[in-house]
DNA sequence: TGTACATCAGTGAACGCGCGTTCACTGATGTAC
DNA sequence: TGTACATCAGTGAACGCGCGTTCACTGATGTAC
């Protein structure tokens, strides 16, 4: 960096502008090291997990004071709701890069592709998974900021839910409504749902994201040790065959050919 | 207690009798206070969760001197694993207490009361429910000790699934074999069944004890919120959607009436 | 362009806290004869 | 039954550690005129 070059080039222009540029120039020195700050939180947690993370590790790693932290980050529970922001977000990025590369007529690809997704995220980011659908670290309460980026992975699903709505559209399948007390539970997840799609569908997708989690956790938390293989060839194949029998179960039309 | 007296009517008995059963008597002095512990350290737990349970505390709840609890506990991570251990028993007791009610011809009535008991349970003592089924305990490794109580709960259904696989075995259901990989993977717990069972009936009750666990840690670890209405009623209505779904999905043939 | 002032990043010391674990000890209880 | 000795539960002090957070400070950088 040239810290002395970019405030001369800024004064050329004057007044306001300048201002505004030069404020700008510190809130990119800022922007940089808040940055740095949750980059090296985000390897203390990939490493240690989430109990093991202290603004003052973070600060010592970065090689600052460990009160020069709070310049950047008011708490240290403020960092952790940065990483949960953070982990959702490539969660549900990972999910979406899945997705993308299926054609869009096949349904059960773009299903398995985002499961298959979301599980090889998880395996390489085994605490940031952790920290998100493990249980809550306690004393922490997840702060309304991290409702939006939650919801990035499961739309995912959702729009291969909407599509399938329109694919029985065409073809009429008797699909049996939920009953009446099961219709009332659900109404918050309808919210995103235009009406077309059946309730059933709804609770059969909800579960099918259920599932999804439910497995994976399942791998990553240990509780398939001495169940099933202990391989990544075994554990991929049995994955695979659960997505494929849950696209089912959701209703999902099998794959063209 | 009266501390003097049982040794005296001890000596009455005399020689290896007298001795074995004077240690007999701080053995079971031993014992209790080491109950005490156990029992204090779990409602620390369910007061503060996992990561807030320390000797000390322990030791402060009960009156003792943080150091008198090393004589009855070798370390932290050992009182974790008592922790565990009885964590996984209190759930398997309460699976099976919950399946003991419903008549045993009724497979989807028994699977439906035994996913109720453990979500009932799980709501009740949602902190030992994450000790065993959340993210790991940074630094605590699981010794084999928990291997065994762990299948309790488990064991319930695998119950309900071979009762199952008798009925099949009169009504010749077409269940088609999954394919060789999966056969592969499922070996470790496919121990556990007689051959009668076919591979897809064990790859389906693992897939309802997944979906089970899954479904009860969505609910307990947060991730229903603004999914499933908030109300005990919509949940509980949800989740026996889910369960009798679920039961369908396993194959377990419908209740009688 | 030059100067006085304001802003702000980073420092270093400190407060008060809780933790796991060790160790030499004391006094009560159990054991052997 | 009585006594000497061994066992063992519980004490209290200590070691060394790491934590979150506050606060007065310094010096560099940006701003206004």
């Amino acid at each position: 960096m040239h810290p002395g070059e970019v405030p001369i080039g800024e004064r050329l222009i004057g007044g306001d502008a300048a201002r505004s540029t030069a404020r700008g120039v510190r809130a990119r020195a800022r922007e940089a090291l808040l940055r740095e700050i949750t980059d090296t939180a985000r390897r203390r947690l990939a490493e240690h997990g989430a109990a093991r993370l202290s603004l003052r590790a973070v600060a010592r790693d970065l090689g600052m004071v460990s009160s020069a932290v709070y310049r950047y980050v008011p708490s240290r529970d403020a960092l952790l709701t940065l990483l949960i922001v953070e982990a959702y977000e490539a969660l549900g990025a990972a999910a979406e890069k899945a997705e993308a590369t299926v054609a869009r007529g096949d349904l059960v690809g773009r299903f398995a592709a985002t499961a298959s997704g979301i599980r090889r995220w998880a395996l390489r980011h085994p605490h940031e998974y952790a920290l998100i659908f493990g249980s809550p670290v306690p004393g922490y309460a997840a702060p309304a900021d991290t409702v939006g980026p939650a919801t990035r992975a499961p739309r995912v699903l959702i729009g291969i839910l909407l599509d399938a709505a329109e694919a029985f559209g065409s073809t009429p399948g008797p699909i049996p409504g939920p009953p009446p007390g099961v219709v009332a539970a659900i109404a918050p997840v309808r919210a995103h749902f235009p009406a077309v799609v059946p309730d059933a569908l709804v609770v059969r997708g909800l579960m099918g994201w259920t599932y999804l989690i439910g497995a994976v956790s399942s791998e990553l938390f240990g509780h398939r040790h001495d169940v099933i293989g202990s391989s990544e060839t075994d554990r991929k194949a049995f994955f695979d065959e659960e997505m494929s029998l849950i696209a089912d179960f959701v209703g999902l039309p099998p794959s063209p050919r």
